[in-house]
RNA sequence: GCCGGGGUGGCGGAAUUGGUAGACGCGCCGGAUUCAAAAUCCGGUUCCUUUGCGGGAGUGAGAGUUCGAUUCUCUCCCUCGGCACCA
């Protein structure tokens, strides 16, 4: 008998699928269509267990669509840009294109040794000019459409290196390499308008049935759409400045007025304040991220101006505070301790007075009330309810001209502009005389010059090479400078997806072929992604529809997020030391064993908590497997067709054990998308092909049946050993292009049924039944069981509850 | 802090619509095979109790709804992911 050798069989299945060509793919319009997509790795190194966990994930969805006769698209490529290769430059004194071409090459030939069903045809990396020139192109027509602007934004400064830091560099508040201290700088960079999109990107979550109803409530937060309306206060020694507010009800309880620390009104204050400049300094030292802002101790500082309440004509003191931020609304706020949790924290902190506004008997100067209720202490207001309060005062200032209806979103436009060396090169011309220019279409692309070096500062080298930032205005053609920031990565992944389509189209963004394959049917990846990579994709898809490259609305219509691999119940990261390296499994097990234990450990979007015993477990079956079919191969039986009329019990209990395992499979890989349950069900069926020993005709046709159903099914998970099966077993063709078992109903028809009795909800009898009993016999038999009589004996049954082919519970006291 | 997950035997996990808690696998225990070991095969394996049949408890903690809750509701604890310059 044959024995099992992974790696022979893997080279076999390999070599057959690579001269074939297997998996490459064109438009065909007489097949449905099927595009199936892991999110794209960065080329960091070696592969590792997350990267074998997605890519097998979409491997297996593939290969089962294509087995149900579907034209299936499976593309890889690398999201290549980034600032990991920037640090390897530095580490390495090597240039980050030059390190990134050279891991590119490793994962790819990790790639091909899985086995993975891709059309290497279409791989793309998104450090190609052919590449990155599309993404310039899309920027010049926003640019020209008044999509993109350019605003002062903050950025991470590290004063000692001088140079721009990613919030992952700073640690603690410093440097991550000088450990300096760092500040917060100012400085003028490019926007995209996502903000205009914001409610279409809200609205179409709602017809987003594939997505987990999880990613779509982070987006919806994550957008955070918010009606309030836009009031206007007087400052006399300043002017007039607006703040947004959802709670205008509660507008009498206003006992402050808050702005941020970079607002105009603090910033002109402070010029005669020495106190309250230095307080701004303070403030500028401070992390903005979300958390910090979030968690760090609320700060303020009264500025000593006084604004006027538009109603009652009060006087309010007009404070800075550390906690309001001047990215959203207006960066000002109105203050109302009485029934805000951060008001009220503010107000006790600084001593600042808290009125009740809204009716209610709690202690409001212990602890603020947030809820919606009917208004007190605000004159002609009083006794109105939220939506009443809301409309007669938006009226008011309506009529007044000093406020306004205004739906604000949490979500901010897009900053894109990154001070760093290896990424896109953002194609823009600054001239002193015609401003900020684009640069033409036909000089597209803007290179970015892969042959550089890396001083310790880490900052770019293209800023300092006049070779590439000095050039002529395109419009006046005097001399002029080119940008020399790069846009954000997330740029190259918002639409990669669509590339796919058309790798090597040469006359535009996306050809034809783009509509034929868009939008993608499933796409895996990590949870971490569910916000920002997602809604910049979507984004990206609306943009390009309107830009008439493409005609969906939605890239992604079914979403998978997998869960991390985890080892010790940590993150597997080369800083712990517990990584494992799927290349040692490989060589050890072969891949159909990695690529099975990997689907088999966990569901998808749970983390998976890595475990060599069971690798060990994953290959122990795949060789079981090996050794009975081949033993049945041996036994050199005549196969003949299943005479259905004349079975016996246990040829009709393994034909139905064959074909509920189909549907189960099924259902678990198409509609589930369990992975784990489906292998099990498997290894159940193979346990009891197993043990059914059977050499008359009928045994032989079922076991044939039976062990080919099962090498179909295992196909997607281990496509390599399942194929040499597949020859064995003498079939023709190439599994990978087979058809997927169809479930025969007859099979599952059952004359008999175990019902559970319970009494009093407690487990006490399991009988058989007939399929079709009415509820009165299943009464009798449950009732008339020993065990049942035990519990019942003496008391009185107050009733029964009959679930049909499923269980009896006799309710009794 | 805010938003979104997760918590079930010694371990990974199963229970798909409120209906037998622990499928499948790992580990462990016992047996077969072997000169011996590895590998393989067979059997057992939630905990407590019982010779056995059986009984009791049990899904992070506490409450609630229900004939019946791992599943639904509320409160709390722990843990993971995201928070806009990591990708």
């Amino acid at each position: 008998m044959k024995l099992y050798d992974p790696q022979k069989v893997e080279q076999h299945a390999q070599q057959l699928w690579d001269t074939q060509q297997t998996f490459r793919v064109s438009p065909d319009n007489d097949k449905e269509k099927y595009y199936c997509l892991s999110m794209f790795p960065y080329p960091s190194g070696k592969l590792h267990m997350g990267h074998v966990r997605n890519y097998t994930l979409s491997e297996v969805i593939a290969r089962f669509q294509k087995m149900q006769g579907k034209n299936v698209l499976h593309p890889i490529g690398y999201d290549a840009f980034g600032l990991p290769a920037e640090n390897a430059a530095i580490q390495n004194k090597t240039a980050p294109a030059k390190w990134t071409y050279a891991n590119m090459a490793e994962m790819t030939s990790q790639l091909k040794r899985l086995g993975f069903a891709y059309d290497w045809t279409r791989q793309l990396a998104t450090c190609d000019p052919d590449y990155y020139r599309w993404e310039q192109w899309l920027f010049v027509q926003l640019f020209k459409q008044g999509l993109v602007y350019r605003k002062d934004a903050t950025v991470n400064w590290d004063p000692v290196d001088q140079t721009v830091l990613a919030n992952e560099q700073v640690i603690d508040g410093k440097g991550w390499r000088s450990g300096a201290e760092v500040v917060r700088k100012t400085i003028p960079q490019w926007f995209l308008k996502i903000t205009d999109y914001a409610e279409e990107l809200l609205q179409s979550l709602d017809n987003m049935p594939g997505w987990p109803d999880s990613v779509k409530t982070m987006q919806k937060n994550w957008i955070g759409k918010s009606k309030g309306l836009e009031l206007d206060f007087e400052v006399p020694e300043f002017g007039r400045i607006s703040i947004f507010t959802t709670r205008p009800d509660t507008l009498f309880g206003v006992s402050y007025m808050a702005v941020a620390p970079e607002h105009p009104l603090a910033l002109k204050a402070a010029t005669t304040n020495p106190d309250l400049a230095e307080f701004l300094t303070q403030c500028s030292k401070e992390q903005s991220n979300e958390a910090a802002m979030a968690t760090m101790e609320k700060k303020g500082m009264p500025t000593g101006l006084i604004a006027v309440h538009p109603l009652t004509g009060e006087e309010i003191p007009v404070w800075v505070a550390n906690f309001v931020l001047m990215s959203y609304g207006t960066g000002a706020v109105m203050a109302v301790p009485g029934h805000d949790e951060r008001d009220h924290e503010f107000a006790l902190k600084y001593n600042l007075p808290i009125k009740r506004v809204i009716e209610g008997d709690g202690d409001i100067q212990a602890t603020p009330e947030t809820d919606y209720g009917i208004l007190i202490n605000s004159g002609e207001y009083d006794g109105l309810n939220f939506d009443q309060a809301f409309q007669r005062m938006q009226h008011y200032f309506e009529d007044k001209g000093t406020g306004r209806l205004q739906i604000n979103y949490r979500l901010r436009d897009w900053g894109v502009s990154r001070q760093r060396y290896w990424g896109c090169p953002i194609p823009i011309i600054y001239c002193d005389k015609c401003g900020a220019q684009p640069v033409p279409e036909n000089d597209l692309p803007v290179i970015l010059p892969e042959d550089v070096v890396f001083d310790d500062t880490g900052g770019s080298p293209i800023k300092k090479m006049p070779e590439f930032y000095e050039t002529v205005c395109p419009k006046c053609h005097e001399p002029a400078t080119r940008e020399t920031d790069t846009f954000d990565t997330f740029m190259e992944s918002s639409w990669y997806y669509a590339r796919y389509t058309c790798p090597d189209y040469d006359q535009g963004m996306l050809s034809d072929e783009a509509d034929y394959w868009l939008p993608v049917d499933q796409y895996i990846g990590g949870v971490e992604h569910a916000i920002l990579h997602l809604l910049y994709a979507r984004f990206y898809h609306k943009v390009l529809r309107d830009q008439g490259l493409i005609n969906s609305d939605e890239p992604f219509k079914r979403l998978l997020t997998q869960g991390m691999v985890l080892k010790d119940g940590a993150k597997m990261s080369k800083s712990k030391g517990n990584t494992v390296d799927p290349q040692a499994l490989i060589d050890r097990y072969g891949a159909d064993t990695v690529r099975l234990f990997s689907m088999f450990a966990a569901p998808p979007e749970q983390s998976l908590e890595w475990s060599d015993e069971g690798v060990e477990g994953a290959s122990r079956y795949l060789n079981r497997l090996w050794h009975n079919v081949q033993e049945f191969i041996a036994q050199n039986h005549k196969v003949g067709s299943l005479d259905k009329q004349n079975m016996t019990s246990e040829q009709q209990q393994i034909r139905y054990k064959i074909h509920q395992t189909i549907g189960k499979v099924t259902g678990d890989i198409d509609e589930r998308q369990h992975f784990n349950t489906a292998i099990a069900a498997m290894m159940e069926l193979t346990n009891a092909l197993t043990k059914f020993k059977d050499d008359s005709s009928n045994g032989v046709a079922l076991l044939h049946e039976g062990w080919l159903t099962l090498v179909k099914m295992l196909s997607p998970f281990a496509p390599h050993i399942t194929q040499v099966l597949w020859e064995d077993l003498e079939q023709t063709g190439l599994l990978a292009e087979a058809d997927w078992p169809v479930v025969d109903n007859s099979a599952l028809v059952q004359d008999e049924v175990e019902i559970v009795v319970q009494v009093n909800g407690k487990l006490r009898a399991k009988v058989k039944v007939a399929a079709d009993a009415d509820k009165e016999s299943v009464e009798a038999i449950a009732l008339a069981e020993e065990n049942v009589q035990r519990f019942v004996d003496g008391k009185t049954i107050r009733k029964i509850i009959v679930v049909p082919k499923k269980l009896v519970n006799v309710v009794v006291s």
